[in-house]
DNA sequence: GTTAGCATGTAAGGAGTTACATGATTTT
DNA sequence: AAAATCATGTAACTCCTTACATGCTAAC
């Protein structure tokens, strides 16, 4: 029960990894405006981050961009994921998933949903409904309590925060179903995706 | 321009602690179940911030239940508002609120909403909206680069984004016009509320 | 008499931020 | 030559969590 930690920006980076080889200044601009639907990471997170995963033998660094595309500027460092770092990142998209549906880390996952197999997928979306669920009846259960005129702005909150769950959990239904169609018509194991074009 | 430190837990217990006075066990029951639409906080976390507070004048202790209720078990320490605590809980529900507009800060200002003057909850309001209409057209100009076929689920994830934003913003249409209409038809500077029965 | 719930705390650590330091290159 | 942008990094700090330690009372 060693309580899993998230580490979302590991995650982050090693899905933007594993779609091409980048170094740490493009990686933020991606994280920012590619995931970052979700949430823009500091270089004072990202470039350790970094440098613990090259510890671990995560990814590698190459000096500056290979021969082509000379850009000049400061020598960058791509950085580019290793065979090891490739079985990592299909280990937390698979382990980890289940407990894996609090909001931010729920976004994380989904865009990452290409590089995963349909079970994977469906695991991820049934925990992210299932805590909705919980979420939604606990709100309906404060809601019952009628409110106190005091009251008035946690109640319409509750509201509003009650709508926006029903909804999310409307469109994760339609996944889910889109998903198990998808799964029907192309039967058997889920085979793991091939490479991307590297 | 230095960077106003968030403290959401601090500002949760003030706002609490200003509707009645509480132990701490108490108090992260109603952190979790009625600010806790948010989120829920360790007593690692509770305990030192209230000795913090404690420190700062914010707040007095009292050992003990006072006389009636006689519960029992272990000793409870009650903490109650200070007049100094009083005014820092003012400040931040005023001062604080346009950088406040962030998913958490927000909440937990809203539902402190009777708290403070219809001056104050328009200022949260529109700072609330202007950031979403920001994070809107961002949304909008990423889901304008057709996906390619891969990109199936992060476009997906762009379009459900974007419209719980947009019926967010909505939501807060409505809520801004229910201010000024009631700001007009009480007309003069907004008189901060009583204290709450003590 | 042991488990469950109430109640208060501390120590260590995790995951990130801000502010700072540095330096190259391109644009104005 | 100044300013903007690209690029990499470190040190100190923040806010919170987990895991632990303690003890009291009520219920089984």
């Amino acid at each position: 029960m060693s309580a899993r930690r998230t580490r979302v920006l590991e995650l982050a980076v090693l899905g933007l990894l594993y779609e091409a080889p980048l170094h740490g200044y493009e990686l933020r601009k991606r994280l920012t405006f590619q995931l970052g639907a979700f949430r823009a990471f500091s270089y004072g997170s990202l470039y350790p981050c970094l440098k613990e995963m090259l510890r671990q033998g995560h990814v590698s660094q190459t000096p500056q961009a290979e021969g082509s595309a000379r850009g000049g500027r400061r020598s960058r460092i791509v950085y580019r994921l290793t065979d090891t770092g490739h079985e990592h990142l299909h280990g937390l998209l698979t382990e980890v998933a289940p407990a894996t549906s609090d909001d931010e880390c729920f976004g994380v996952h989904f865009a990452l949903f290409g590089h995963t197999g349909p079970d994977v997928r469906l695991r991820i979306l049934h925990g992210r409904r299932d805590r909705l669920h919980t979420r939604l009846a606990d709100l309906r259960a404060r809601l019952a309590h009628a409110p106190g005129p005091a009251d008035d702005y946690t109640f319409e909150l509750y509201r509003h925060d009650a709508e926006s769950v029903e909804r999310e959990i409307h469109w994760l239904d339609g996944l889910i179903a889109r998903e198990q169609r998808d799964a029907r018509s192309r039967p058997g194991p889920a085979p793991p995706r091939p490479g991307p074009p590297v």
